[in-house]
DNA sequence: ATGGTAGAGCTTCTA
C-alpha cells in the first residue's frame, strides 16, 4: 500500500476552507493533517472536503485557538487524543489506517516571546509539553507510526535563515532543540524530510510581518514529518509547497509532503 | 529596544 501524506498549519480552517480545497484538488494527498484549525470540531466545514473524496475526518477542536484534524480518503480510526502537560488545549489527535499505520498529528505550543520560563509561562509550557511527549513515547515506544505537525521548533542550523541571529529567538534556542531531540530519541523517530532532503536550507514558515516574505526569505522549518525506523525507509518524495505561502490570503505556513510505500 | 501582520471573538489574547 502506498499513500501520500501532507501536514499544514492552516491558521483557521473556516477562513481558509477554499485554500484547503485547492490543495486537495491540485495535489490530492491521501491524508491531510491540519493544525491551528481555530474551530470547534462541529464547525469544521467537512461537507466540502467530503465532496472532494475526503470522506473521513478525526479531530479535536476548541473555540478560537489550537485545533488539529486529520482528513483522509481512507478510513482512519481515532486511537488517541492526549492533552500533554495538561494544558487543556486541543493539540493532538492520533488515528490508525486500515493497514495498522498510526498517524500522530501535533500542534506544539509556540512558547511566547521570551525564551525564559521564569518570566514567560508559555515558554515553560512548551518545554513541559515536549517533556510529556518524551515520557509518553518512552513508556510506549511507537512502531509503524508517523508523527507530523507544527512542532514550532526549527532544530538545524539550515532550518533557519540565520542561525546566529536566531539562536536566542523562540523556536531555535538550544534548550528547545534539546527538548525536541530528547522527545525524538525517546520515540526513535526519523526525520523523514531531512532523510530525503539532507542538504540545504528548508523552510515551512514565513512571518506575516515581513511583507516581502518571498524575497527576504527569512523562513524557519517548523513543520515536520517523522516516522519510526520500521517504516522510515519506505518514505520518499518529500517536498515543501512554498507556492502555497503566496496564495491569496495565505496561511503563514506552507504544507509539507511525503509519500510512503508500505 | 522596537515594531511589523494576522485571526478569533470580543474590547484582548495568541501566534
Amino acid at each position: 500500500m502506498s499513500f501520500t501524506l501532507a501536514t499544514w498549519n492552516i491558521n483557521s480552517v473556516r477562513l481558509r476552507e477554499g485554500l484547503v480545497a485547492r490543495l486537495l484538488t491540485e495535489e490530492s494527498p491521501d491524508i491531510l493533517c491540519l493544525q491551528e484549525c481555530k474551530s470547534p470540531v462541529e464547525k469544521i466545514p467537512v461537507d466540502g472536503f467530503r465532496a472532494l473524496g475526503y470522506e473521513h475526518m478525526i479531530a479535536r477542536g476548541q473555540k478560537g485557538y489550537n485545533g488539529v484534524a486529520i482528513l483522509s480518503k481512507r478510513p482512519v480510526e481515532e486511537v488517541a487524543a492526549y492533552d500533554y502537560a495538561s494544558l487543556g488545549h486541543a493539540r493532538h489527535i492520533a488515528g490508525r489506517l486500515e493497514d495498522g499505520t498510526v498517524i500522530h498529528n501535533f500542534y506544539v505550543p509556540a512558547g511566547g516571546d521570551k525564551p525564559d520560563r521564569t518570566i514567560n509561562e508559555k515558554f515553560g509550557q512548551k518545554l513541559d509539553y515536549l517533556t510529556a511527549m518524551r515520557d509518553a513515547f518512552h513508556a510506549d515506544r511507537p512502531e509503524r507510526s508517523i508523527l507530523v505537525g507544527d512542532l514550532n521548533i526549527a532544530p538545524r542550523e539550515d532550518d533557519v535563515w540565520d542561525h546566529k541571529k536566531m539562536v536566542k529567538v523562540v523556536s531555535h534556542t538550544p534548550v528547545e532543540v534539546e527538548h525536541l531531540g530528547d522527545m525524538q530519541e525517546a520515540g526513535g523517530w526519523v526525520d523523514v524530510t531531512r532523510k530525503d532532503l539532507p542538504e540545504g536550507r528548508l523552510y515551512s514558515w514565513w512571518s506575516y510581518r515581513s511583507p516581502d516574505w518571498d524575497a527576504a526569505d527569512k523562513g524557519r522549518r517548523l513543520d515536520h514529518i517523522w516516522a519510526t525506523p520500521d517504516i522510515a525507509g519506505a518514505a520518499h518524495g518529500s517536498r515543501i509547497l512554498r507556492a502555497c505561502r503566496g496564495w491569496q490570503q495565505p496561511s503563514d505556513h506552507a504544507p509539507v509532503f511525503a509519500t510512503f510505500d508500505l
